[in-house]
RNA sequence: GGUCCGUUCGUCUAGGGGUUAGGACGCCAGGUUUUCAUCCUGGUAACAGGGGUUCGAUUCCCCUACGGACUACCA
């Protein structure tokens, strides 16, 4: 496919935190800018100002950096084609009502909200549960269609409050091509009289995002299903005003649906599916309500993006490991999926447990040592990285490796009980404190020192692994299991595994 | 209710008129490992149903069922 210029939008209204949806949405809008050398704009749709969160938009912006899709244009980073919140571009809407007011495609409607509830409550009490305003109802309506010329502008110069609706007409066809879903056609005749201009000078969504992209010079309109049943709306609403020619292509994607099997997934579903519907942590500010995001849940943000481009597209091969600049590299829309993915959180876990594994010891090490210091723990890189080399294949999450080897640092304060239970056998202590003495003849504490001293002490007491092995690693750790014991032993060092021996001896009774 | 969209293992999916219907997650079993984890090997399990079209349909068409979205002066 040969795209020149390629320019799409994420256009988010700020009614809250971005969640799973709609990081995806802009993923897919970004992969596909990328791909073709094109641009990715953040467009804030905020013409709705009673559902206007305070601090929603810096959430989507501070999100988006953590993904690593930083758009090329946005309200704190602007192009030409600025500016970037709808609420900033309100005096350049009008006009194009105006001008559909002209053309006859819309028409000013006087109906008050109370009327037009009234209506449809009755209609929905003879049974009629979908009424709408349409080119049958509006001629029992008030509006610039039903009311002389005259009323119309008695009515505007009084000062009336009035919304401007789009002018549907009856029976056409309208259809135009999905890049995912091909053909959908709509009669006009099932469609309503959207308003296009509300009573308070602001455009709705409809109008103003179609004003934008044609201005921005959008190319490809990628966005939610949700916005499928609209999208003849707007197809209408660039012919009407004359802008057919440039419309930009349209791709409904598939949307992410609850695991538990019913409906999609959706910002209130907070933390009750017990797994993060957020990238980042949520307070919401009028309720107290907290929810958790995927950053501070321990995702890396690659191992997010992985496992979200992989909800409803794949690359047609067998490979799921791709960083953010391979997916650029092997995303197209024509691999985008139609049927909608329920989420499924222990994917997203074995991603994230594959990018902490490819992640270098000193890496982590580097992660891992601010969380140290807020515990208290007092250590070098050096040896964070070596414990993190050790707990990495037994983590998921950077955090896993201080809560899980707690024991690299502190000497143990508890033991694990099942294994005192099946482990610590009467001859034990004697045979531990026998080991420990002989571990204090060792010079150079090495893995391979300890390890030739403990084999010799099994060849010479004639016993197994298992007669002292567990012993000795409950001593040292308080559990019952973890990485090599000798390598555990190297990094306490030879005076704090001396220690912890004496202190088990002393400590753990049967 | 109406309109639109969808339907391959439990989940994410590949495939596509003739295949042993492939992979991944999960789960189970075996091997490696001092333990746990990792790793390796194997196993489990799917074309929603009914009609067509066709020599042959999971694949194309229609219907049904089921699922989903939308149905505001919200986006």
């Amino acid at each position: 496919m040969t795209m020149q210029n390629v320019r799409v939008r994420f256009a988010p209204s700020p009614t809250g935190p971005l969640h799973l949806g709609g990081v995806r949405t802009a993923l897919y809008n970004y992969l596909l800018a990328k791909k073709h050398n094109g641009t990715f704009i953040l467009r804030i749709e905020d013409t709705d100002q009673t559902r206007f969160v305070e601090k929603a938009e810096q959430y989507i912006q501070e999100s988006l950096e953590w993904c690593g899709i930083t758009p090329d244009e946005s309200p704190w980073n602007p192009g030409e084609y600025g500016p970037y919140r709808q609420s900033e571009r309100n005096s350049i809407y009008r006009e194009y009502a105006d001008r559909m007011i002209e053309n006859g495609t819309a028409y000013y409607a006087f109906d008050t909200p109370e009327e037009l509830t009234d209506v449809r409550e009755k209609a929905k009490a003879a049974k009629m549960p979908n009424w709408q305003y349409n080119h049958i109802t509006r001629n029992s309506m008030q509006n610039s269609l039903t009311l002389s010329e005259d009323a119309v502008k008695q009515k505007i110069e009084a000062g009336e409050p009035y919304v401007i609706r789009v002018k549907i007409p009856r029976n056409e066809e309208v259809r135009f091509e999905d890049e995912i879903r091909g053909w959908v056609v709509v009669n006009t005749s099932n469609l309503d009289d959207k308003v296009i201009f509300k009573s308070d000078g602001i455009p709705t969504y409809h109008l103003a995002n179609i004003v934008d992209d044609y201005l921005m010079k959008i190319t490809h309109v990628i966005r939610g299903e949700e916005w499928l049943p609209s999208a003849p709306l707007h197809v209408l609403l660039y012919r009407y005003l004359g802008w057919e020619d440039s419309m930009p292509k349209f791709a409904h994607l598939p949307l992410i649906l609850r695991p538990d099997g019913n409906g999609k997934l959706s910002k209130r579903d907070g933390d009750r599916l017990g797994f993060p519907v957020f990238p980042l942590n949520w307070t919401d500010e009028a309720t107290g309500e907290q929810s958790s995001g995927y950053r501070e849940r321990g995702y890396f943000p690659d191992a997010f993006i992985n496992m979200l481009a992989f909800l409803g597209w794949n690359p047609g091969t067998n490979e799921e490991i791709f960083d953010l600049d391979q997916l650029v590299e092997a995303f197209s829309l024509e691999r985008v999926g139609k049927s909608g993915a329920k989420f499924d959180a222990p994917k997203a876990l074995w991603y994230q447990q594959q990018y902490l594994r490819a992640t270098t010891n000193d890496k982590l090490a580097e992660m891992v040592m601010p969380m140290a210091s807020e515990k208290g723990i007092n250590t070098s890189v050096e040896v964070m990285a070596k414990v993190s080399g050790l707990m990495k294949e037994r983590a998921t999450f950077i955090q896993d490796i201080l809560n899980e080897g707690m024991y690299f640092f502190e000497a143990p304060t508890e033991y694990d009980e099942q294994t005192i239970k099946k482990k610590w056998k009467e001859q034990t202590p004697a045979l531990l404190e026998a080991l420990r003495n002989e571990f204090a003849k060792i010079d150079s504490f090495s893995h391979d020192n300890i390890e030739a001293t403990f084999s010799a002490f099994l060849a010479e007491n004639e016993i197994g692994f298992g007669q002292i092995g567990p012993a000795f690693r409950l001593a040292i750790s308080g559990k019952g299991m973890g990485p090599s014991l000798f390598d555990i032993c190297e990094i306490l060092g030879k005076e704090e595994t001396l220690n912890r021996i004496d202190t088990a001896l002393q400590t753990i009774t049967k």
